[in-house]
DNA sequence: CAACTAATACGATAGTCTACGTACTACGAC
DNA sequence: GTCGTAGTACGTAGACTATCGTATTAGTTG
């Protein structure tokens, strides 16, 4: 069997994508906080799990990207030894037309108040 | 002791709402139900708890729409027997402009396809 | 006061969530 | 093949969630 294939991941077809699992994969400030890494990147560019400075174990951060896949915000494929991640911005604008720039505009609201 | 003091509500005050809270509030089904419902009322309007019709016991009932209330996202007072329940609409566009129309207008698109 | 209604409080239960540590796998470089 | 790096799997502990049923409180109406 092809080893890529042996590492295929799961992600949600647009018509699986739940407004309320978005809200909930969102809802945590570890989550939120690798969203707003993303969004900031260019439009398709990817970044491992790595490049994202989490005061967690590897596993958590593990956990809490695989929330965020298996609720359509991000894509995951794996590139060698790492693990690319990449918002799913065309996706979830093609769903939910303003909301994760509603959303991540509110976050970055909220971090300029808490300084 | 007066009997009014005695029934006071707790509400966070604009400062104390957090976003992450806010999202967790709207990722539950039911609860999403219930600000959808009170979104469609005019402006300040309330309705009483017992004018959304949710297949759960009224205990229940009671733990959704004090979730939505201790995140900031409603305001519930009592008028005599009842408890009124508000959005509150310009607290949060205040803090997250937009977010709440944006969230419910993801709302109404998923209900749609649902149809 | 008694009866009725709207909603809360309490206590229980089953399930989920976050976090951890350890052991493991896949890949690339040597 | 061996080593290092990146990330997964698994099992677990502790906190929280959703739900229920029953008992209770506050207010209205008779």
């Amino acid at each position: 069997m092809s080893t890529a294939s042996a590492r295929a991941l799961e992600h949600p077809e647009c018509g699986e994508i739940r407004l309320e699992g978005v809200l909930h994969a969102l809802s945590d400030p570890m989550r939120l906080r690798i969203v707003r890494f993303l969004w900031q990147l260019e439009e398709d560019e990817e970044a491992p799990c790595s490049a994202i400075e989490l005061a967690v174990t590897k596993s958590t951060t593990t956990h809490h990207f695989r929330v965020l896949r298996e609720a359509g915000v991000i894509n995951q494929a794996y590139r060698g030894t790492a693990k690319m991640n990449a918002l799913r911005r065309r996706d979830l604008d093609t769903l939910f037309p303003g909301l994760l720039g509603a959303i991540l505009a509110a976050d970055a609201l909220q971090c300029e108040r808490d300084g």
